[in-house]
DNA sequence: TAGCCTCGGTTCGTTCACCGAACTGAGAGG
DNA sequence: CCTCTCAGTTCGGTGAACGAACCGAGGCTA
């Protein structure tokens, strides 16, 4: 969606954000970052997205500012991708449209729920703390908990597991 | 992005909500929606988007209950597309990536702001208004007006030229 | 009644992105 | 030297998007 053929036509901010973030799977990936995943084998454990396909998103978010790339250990070289204060920013879009599909699409019990971790209240749909009032409670406030809806065979994979084990603050590294 | 290959493993949702609204094309038809967009043809004016495509994500879109057809006239047989209850709260996800884009994408200034129909100020990018207070402005509310980042030679199509003539209140038909 | 127009699609051949499986290469570690 | 892990790249096959052409229902005009 990126390159070529693109809303070229649509000078409009929404249709630039989507040129970016619009891309199959590249949400998910951001997601899968506030989640704490850093490594290249990690989303591509927890997404099951093609490889090929894994390594455009994360290059074409870099580029764009979204993720940054850094080096964590030289022997052997190792990269992780954190997300910058432009990805961080897409907690705005991601969990509204997550309670979205939530309210309208769920089958049953929510899998997670985020709370705030200063309260432990669950954040509303606006992002706002009923509790305390807070509202925008920003990711590194948010604690993500499991949910009453998990199902009977969850996921194996490592980040499945790690997700499941303990509440776990947005934006902290999974392992 | 529908059908066939999802994102089944997923069980996530913002997975379920992205196979609905993260195919290509899908929000910017939404969004014209909210413009006031409500025919076919206006739809394929405003968008440079294939026929066949459209046709397809109007129909997704209203299988999944964003929008709704509703028949206008007899003779010749008309529908239109109106927005759900359920498609009307995709404001909280539209308006917020909007403004993420036109903060880290824009080329200029906005062509586009969105005021508080009330107050007439404008609305922050997490839909509140910061003269009257009012947090969450519902879409209804809120007025589309022509932002000072207007290109010389803007589109000429009957959907840009309604949005660029006066303020339009969102929700509200076009024409 | 014929001819033409509009609207809302469908059809079709081409192009392009996604898919998944196999392969590659750098760098441990034994 | 052999094997393992990690992070990709390569490649053939498939499905979706593209855009131009076509279609059919139902006016309008004469």
């Amino acid at each position: 969606m990126a390159l070529g053929k693109n809303y070229e036509g649509q000078n409009c901010s929404l249709a630039r954000a989507l040129e970016l973030v619009g891309e199959r799977w590249t949400l998910l990936v951001v997601r899968d970052a506030f989640y704490g995943v850093r490594r290249y084998g990690d989303f591509l454990a927890h997404l099951d997205i093609p490889r090929a396909v894994l390594a455009d998103r994360l290059a074409t978010l870099v580029e764009a500012g979204i993720l940054q790339r850094h080096r964590y250990q030289n022997s052997p070289p190792r990269d992780e991708y954190l997300l910058t204060d432009r990805g961080i920013e897409l907690w705005s879009v991601i969990y509204p449209l997550m309670r979205w599909g939530e309210r309208h699409f769920a089958t049953g019990e929510p899998l997670r729920t985020f709370r705030h971790a200063a309260c432990g209240t669950e954040i509303d749909p606006a992002s706002r703390c009923p509790a305390c009032g807070h509202v925008d409670v920003p990711p590194g406030d948010v604690e993500s908990h499991t949910g009453p809806g998990i199902p009977a065979q969850p996921r194996q994979d490592p980040v499945s597991v790690a997700l499941r084990q303990h509440p776990h603050r947005l934006l902290q590294p999974l392992f």
